[in-house]
DNA sequence: ATTGAACGATACCGATCGGTAACATATTTA
DNA sequence: TAAATATGTTACCGATCGGTATCGTTCAAT
């Protein structure tokens, strides 16, 4: 059986180039050899090119969200509280914090979702999937923190989240994150019960 | 001299190829021949295909900027009204109307900085450019409304527009414009000398 | 009517694309 | 120790990449 060494190479290899030039860009010989690894060895652990593009986005996933949720868990214990401490996670990462040891570049799901633009590609699709289960997690410390409606609350979240990582990388506005961290505690404060 | 109809048509033809299958995936040979034109005839108006990517972006911000301008005009007549309707104008955008008869697709400078995201390079900051210009626009009627810091506050709705364009083409959300239209509301509202 | 420029078409350039075949070398397992 | 397997290298495939050269034709200005 084919080695898992050689594999988790590959994809780490993959999601950093993928990340830094685009999908498109980079070739799989390319990928190979920073990867120090066969061009036969990548074709005998993924069936093509788009295997290992959605091989590379799953493992994106896996990451960024562990980081994600040990950085939240570590900037704020209530609900509420995370729920505002999510654009200090945001802001974090557009700072050079995050998964890896990249500059930031935005989003890694947007990012594909823009060179795979029909919703009906499997790219897409698994960029969908990623936003879907971040949306979720709002959605459920929405409803711990007892917000009147949790769903609304968490999907003007998600949109707020959304535009300061979009806003950060096309715009350079290297302290979006702050300007919606703003928002959202209004946002957080109104959807509250008063006490 | 060459000729504006040609290079014209090129243009536009590049512009709706890139917007819908992305500037690495489309090749000159498929513009030149769908555009009903010489290649030599595109060497002619443009050095290379990043001139010619150069150019589309150009006139993508023309053609957009002046289409959201007049919808946004004939949503609203206050400067208050206006920085709400905004997101009435991205809401009609996202379920497709706009310039074109081309589907929405997302932000075209967004999806260009996805694929160009050096900050250095030409084409990612004819994108950034494109949204300096858009934001000068949102501080110019935060200040004829009155707001009490309207540069923060149109900071804060660019955010909500970029992040509601994002979400309504990654996540298929096609309603995130009318959530975020409610964000805009309340700090428009609160943004605004009491009377 | 003649010149000259812009044109579309075509063939071509070296390089790279995604993907495959063959092979010799390790590394493992029996 | 012998058979089996996973490996990295190399060469190759047809197709396409961005870009150039050359052609005969169209067409407008003189």
């Amino acid at each position: 059986m084919p080695s898992t060494a050689a594999r988790d190479r590959l994809v780490q290899t993959a999601l950093e180039l993928f990340y830094v030039d685009g999908f498109h860009a980079v070739g799989v010989d390319r990928i190979a050899s920073e990867a120090g690894v066969g061009k036969m060895t990548l074709y005998r652990h993924f069936r093509s090119k788009e295997d290992l593009i959605l091989a590379a986005l799953r493992r994106r996933d896996e990451v960024f969200r562990a980081w994600f949720t040990r950085a939240l868990d570590a900037a704020a214990t209530t609900p509420s509280g995370k729920l505002v401490a999510v654009f200090d996670v945001v802001d974090a990462w557009i700072k050079g914090a995050g998964p890896g040891n990249q500059r930031f570049r935005g989003c890694a799901f947007v990012k594909a979702s823009a060179e795979y633009g029909d919703p009906d590609d499997p790219i897409h699709a698994a960029a969908a999937a990623h936003k879907a289960i971040q949306l979720r997690q709002l959605i459920q410390l929405a409803r711990e923190a007892g917000a009147t409606a949790p769903e609304q609350l968490a999907r003007q979240l998600a949109i707020l989240r959304e535009g300061a990582i979009a806003e950060a990388h096309v715009a350079g506005n290297v302290d979006a994150a702050l300007d919606a961290r703003r928002v959202a505690e209004g946002l957080v404060g109104a959807a509250l019960p008063h006490q």
